[in-house]
DNA sequence: CTCTATGCAAATCTTTTGCACGAAC
DNA sequence: GTTCGTGCAAAAGATTTGCATAGAG
């Protein structure tokens, strides 16, 4: 349903992470709602200049230095996640429910995945090396089921 | 032993890779013998800049630009591994066993692993998603021991 | 001698920083 | 009215590319 509005659907994720922003002092501003709907609207993982390019197509004006400084922001206060694929730009989404990356070293496609899977690596990492692993800040690369052959 | 002649213990292992080039066509140049030495040399991960001063330090002249291209060319040979860190620049190393990588969210320290705590991630996404994970070129994000609190 | 590898300079791409002005509270 | 956010320009950092020449085979 609403299946015509897609962006209205987001309004309330977004109106609760600019709460969360003005929590910690921060201001409402419109180039801040609209990259937080753009992060919202958009499943997948987009760069840094993308997202300027989403914002824009609602407020031209927006330049990509306040993109990389919000960003920088919500990556502080926990609110999106930022991933470095084999290559080119970093990446960025929200920081939903646990989950991890395999980013293919090959087409760069990236996947998302169940935290559940991590599990295990977990555990060693912890136990052996006091290392506690951040699956959704992680790119496992390898090469996808289309790339394999 | 010979603890006062670090670089010439790793010798042969430059050769065999000096004649695995070689057997792709490859020539044999000073610079790539030096740069395959400091891998050798260097346990840890380098970046392309750190590599050229380890070059230098023998041969003056190298260029920046030759190591990049040397580091592109064994990267496709699997000679070597190219991990992306969380901030700052590609690192790079020799492709020796199978492991994986814990890289500090905090710090940026990379931790080596063994490639079997990777096992169980492996199967589930081999399985699941026909992804073929490759540890060795993945670095897993998180919190080291030290910066863990 | 032929073809690859290198040096040098310049370009490209990504991200960061300084400064003055405009906007949020 | 203060303080923070943004635009613009420029810088910085990392990597790539074009071209002429030096060097390996």
């Amino acid at each position: 349903m609403a299946r015509q509005a897609p962006a209205a659907e987001h309004d309330d994720i977004v109106e609760s992470l600019v709460a969360r922003m003005r929590a910690h002092g921060d201001r409402a501003t419109p180039a801040r709602r609209l990259l937080l709907q753009a992060l919202a609207d958009k499943p997948g993982h987009l760069s840094a200049e993308k997202l300027a390019a989403e914002v824009r197509a609602r407020a031209p004006g927006v330049n990509i230095t306040t993109i990389y400084r919000n960003l920088y922001e919500l990556e502080r206060l926990k609110v999106v996640d930022r991933t470095r694929p084999v290559h080119g730009p970093a990446t960025y989404h929200l920081a939903s429910a646990a989950h991890g990356h395999l980013a293919c070293a090959e087409c760069g496609t990236v996947t998302e995945i169940p935290g559940r899977l991590f599990a295990s690596l977990a555990s060693q990492a912890s136990a052996q090396y006091g290392f506690v692993i951040e699956p959704h800040r992680s790119a496992v690369v390898g090469l996808c089921s289309g790339c394999r052959r």
